[in-house]
DNA sequence: GATAAAACCGAACGTACGTTCGTTCGTCTT
DNA sequence: AAGACGAACGAACGTACGTTCGGTTTTATC
């Protein structure tokens, strides 16, 4: 018995309970797995519309009502794709930050991991960035519950950032973190692995950019001792 | 006789050589852009490939033949509507860099003219930022190097601020014109005109954020006197 | 008011899509 | 050996799409 993906909600938990009923080849959440990077590449390449079930069914190696018996919907095979993806960003961000405690560190990681992730699953999360509003009803609002949990995590960064380093900024702290989201939402559309630096120095570079774009030139040489970050 | 919509060419020229030839309800250019309108908003509402040719013909008030009169095909309406914004971006930065002589007031003027004008065509950069990659062929090729030479004037603007302000900078250039893109294309997404602040105030902060961003904090107060910005 | 061109439309054509149906083939369990 | 169930598939269904065709109405010119 199959527990998520033949039902008919939206729940995303996708381990089956029992380990492997069937080894015919690989698990049934090999399998599953194994479809959904097949879908995830062609609907990076060509877009969610223009993807056809027939074009994944035969990327993933399947017959096109094979496919059927993984997923109920192509719209179910969009919103595991990019479950996964947010829930992966988000769940991955709030460990990291445990062992932070300085804005200013946290923000860093904050842009490391989101980096980090884009560079290994850049198919994944182009479609996270590109596919936004393609999801209707329940799916969408429950994508869309986690990319406000991963806005407002990185909003408490950002005010914290203020709070302490600027706090008579005149900036408005929500434009400040989507242009954040703006650059690295973007960077589907221009980094390639193969040609650009590293991961590292694009990741550093995006986060001193953006630290010393809101914190600015230190105010003057005359205030007190925590006018610096360290 | 029609001069460019009618041919099979990609000539996006528009202006027919008679002023009026018929005056129904507004010349021929007039119903042209008219129908271009209605088709902008269908698609940054629903996506190209969503947007029907009938859900366009009925937003624009004509029958659905009646569309294929005025265009050749979807793919030439998203050309048209892509090729013209693209066109009005570039030629605007051009004509506004010429009164000015400093790249930081140039990269201000650039972030202006930007969103001032997303914030006044709102569903037509919204189709330009997301279905940058729905066209195929000749039409592809031809919006591509407009905004080829978009970037390559912004990005003259960027090493020439890095050039005399900040000439030892280790940051990659292009990976800061990017980034700036980035936040400058991802607004769409959020930006509510009714809700966020001005599009001055927007623009000015947008602005800060990049030139703060690259130029960092003042090396130090010893160097020579043009380390500053004026 | 005749004539020609432009403007416009109802109806259809062919195709590709998402999804479903009925069935077969193995592989477990008993 | 029998029964049950998961895995997989070929073929079809109904629909919606982009585009075209043949014709009618409107407008401009003489």
């Amino acid at each position: 018995m199959k527990t998520s993906n033949t039902e008919q909600t939206f729940d995303p938990n996708s381990a089956s309970e029992a380990a492997a009923t069937s080894e015919g080849r690989g698990t049934y959440d090999e399998r599953v797995n194994r479809i959904l990077a097949a879908a995830t590449g062609v609907i990076a390449r060509v877009g969610y519309e223009k993807a056809s079930m027939r074009q994944v069914a035969r990327a993933a190696g399947v017959s096109l009502a094979g496919l059927y018996h993984y997923f109920d919907s192509k719209e179910k095979i969009l919103f595991l794709i990019q479950f996964r993806s947010f829930n992966a960003l988000l769940t991955g961000l709030r460990e990291k930050l445990h062992h932070v405690e300085d804005p200013f560190d946290q923000l860093r990681v904050m842009v490391r991991n989101h980096t980090g992730y884009f560079v290994a699953n850049m198919a994944s999360l182009k479609v996270c960035s590109h596919e936004l509003d393609s999801l209707t009803d329940e799916a969408y609002e429950e994508t869309f519950a986690i990319r406000r949990h991963y806005y407002e995590v990185t909003r408490g960064i950002v005010d914290r950032l203020f709070d302490k380093y600027a706090p008579d900024s005149t900036l408005d702290r929500h434009v400040a973190t989507m242009s954040l989201f703006g650059a690295l939402n973007w960077l589907y559309r221009w980094y390639d692995p193969k040609r650009g630096g590293s991961p590292t120095a694009l990741a550093n570079q995006l986060a001193t950019q953006f630290l010393h774009g809101i914190l600015g030139p230190p105010p003057a040489p005359d205030a007190a001792g925590e006018s610096a970050p360290p």
